[in-house]
DNA sequence: TATTGTTATACTCTATAACTATA
DNA sequence: TATAGTTATAGAGTATAACAATA
């Protein structure tokens, strides 16, 4: 087989992999009454701990604007409040309830489910051509984006 | 290193290439002044060439009054139109214009380019690693996916 | 003066339900 | 009666710009 074709047979995994990763992961946050935005504001807020809205809205690359409509919604579906910053009079921090913090961890469980049936039975060998295979393109397509991303200011 | 340590490895490659392709593919689409719903929906009509709405629906699955808005904004902007179906009066189908067609065979050779950012010069015995490795993690979720789909009808 | 978060406004994507014209 | 596409309505996610309170 030409490397060509083989290329195009590999990418075409690669980008169905990404659409039904999508899809995957947009599920499992419906599952507990989310949206997927919601969802991943939880899931930062859950590796950072308590931040400011203007640290989930650089996290989230999106705008100040934006996370307070987000903030919103999860504050009245019960997900997390709003408290005093305590030196900043200006900022909130942004916490978690109990329901917040539950669903978070539930994230680490889903993920481990998740590899268990992407991976489950798989030789180490198998494994370890796909971990040294994903590096490179990796690597290519995280120096692509930034790339394409810093010609645009 | 331990299966479950090798998993969350791999799984940790698959959840970031996922989002490295979907930021990739929002991009490639603003280039041409199009929104990824929109790109997509031009996509579809590429692969299978003039369509109903309905089909288009079914295609992006989505609902048909979504289809009358995006097709509404690609007419608007110039990339396809709407004509008469030659034998059904109920139906319309969507057409490319010049300039829809030859953006949407862009997306063929915007295919090409990422395979040879991500593939080039790996090895022939990389490249199959890699295939043999996505193979039987795609079946798998696929299958998940179907699964879940299944169970809320 | 600069920063944090908000209000104001607008556009895209999405859905369901009711309706028109046709099959 | 069923289907194709529309209007009507609604909600989420996103952005920019102007503004208040605070630093």
């Amino acid at each position: 087989m030409r490397a060509s074709e083989r290329y195009a047979t590999v990418l075409g995994q690669v980008l169905e992999l990404s659409v039904l990763m999508s899809q995957d992961m947009t599920q499992s946050f419906e599952r507990d009454g989310l949206t997927p935005s919601r969802a991943h504001l939880l899931w930062e807020l859950h590796e950072r701990g308590p931040s400011t809205q203007r640290v989930l809205a650089e996290a989230l690359d999106v705008s100040p604007r934006n996370v307070t409509g987000l903030v919103d919604g999860l504050v009245a579906t019960g997900f997390v409040t709003r408290e005093p910053h305590p030196t900043d009079r200006r900022a909130t921090l942004v916490c978690f309830t109990a329901h917040g913090e539950h669903i978070a961890k539930q994230f680490d469980d889903g993920r481990d489910e998740l590899a268990e049936v992407l991976f489950a039975g798989m030789s180490e060998r198998r494994l370890a051509g796909l971990e040294k295979g994903l590096g490179p393109v990796l690597e290519r397509l995280r120096a692509a984006l930034s790339e394409t991303k810093g010609e645009r200011p």
